[in-house]
DNA sequence: AAGAGATGATACGTGTACGTAGTATATCAC
DNA sequence: GTGATATACTACGTACACGTATCATCTCTT
């Protein structure tokens, strides 16, 4: 699998990038998440982040202690809680947004534009057809 | 980055199809890596597996404690230690390699041929890219 | 030969990914 | 209403990924 290769190559690269800004690249994800969604609970999140409840916590607690985001009971279940992102957290995304713009270019610019979307077809359809085994 | 999601459902999907035979996806990779490259120093494997130093070293404790792979001192370096696989890794790794193959061509089948081309060269080219900046 | 710097491995700390188990709450069946 | 089941989160343990610091050894320079 040269998969993997990349990706963590990726996630190296993305990780120094945001590294002067005090957040990993995995928080940047949850962070767009919240942003893209709004609130939500930690299980709605999870899925939209693609990863385990488990690990998730353990981001929100670091993100929390960060003032980056908030999460408060939800109105009718009192199981859940709902995140959402702090006015700061909003900021903060909104600028590593803009500063990672070049990095998506960046990569675009390596591939060309045809191959970029054959390969984020590729990945789509990848994920589609391992989600729906697992089920 | 749609990568991410697609490399993490990867790696979890591979991981349960692993988990039967006692080692997880990354270590089969290690597995692979010294069938194909025989005796190496702990330097060069982590090179190979793309991943560092300290976190193969890790791996490699734990295949030590499996019987897989075998660490002996370098004839001329005392500071390096050659690590190979033992007569049950390389077995092992055999069995595992066959295993795979229906995964592999189960991803095949999901894109079709050509599209599965592009996409082993978008990512080698994204990792030749990324690679150069990092020098 | 002696010191300076490079290199291979190790030790320790942080963050991420996941499984399993447990608790509290919600919901459905009766 | 009471019990069974499902759900949202939490707690704990393992494995992986990386950075930084340290030690031993090698290599190069002088």
């Amino acid at each position: 699998m040269a998969l993997r290769r990349a990706y963590l190559l990726m996630h190296r690269n993305a990780d120094s990038g945001f590294a002067s800004s005090g957040v990993t690249a995995d928080q940047f994800v949850v962070l767009s998440g919240l942003a893209a969604a709004g609130s939500l609970t930690q299980r709605e999140l999870s899925d939209w982040v693609a990863c385990d409840q488990n690990t998730l916590r353990a981001m929100l607690l670091l993100l929390e202690k960060k003032k980056l985001v908030e999460r408060t009971q939800h109105p009718t279940d009192r199981r859940a809680r709902l995140v959402a992102l702090t006015s700061e957290g909003e900021t903060l995304q909104q600028e590593l947004w803009e500063q990672s713009e070049a990095f998506r270019q960046n990569l675009v610019a390596i591939l060309g534009p045809d191959d970029t979307q054959v390969l984020l077809e590729s990945l789509r359809r990848i994920v589609a057809a391992l989600s729906k085994e697992g089920t």
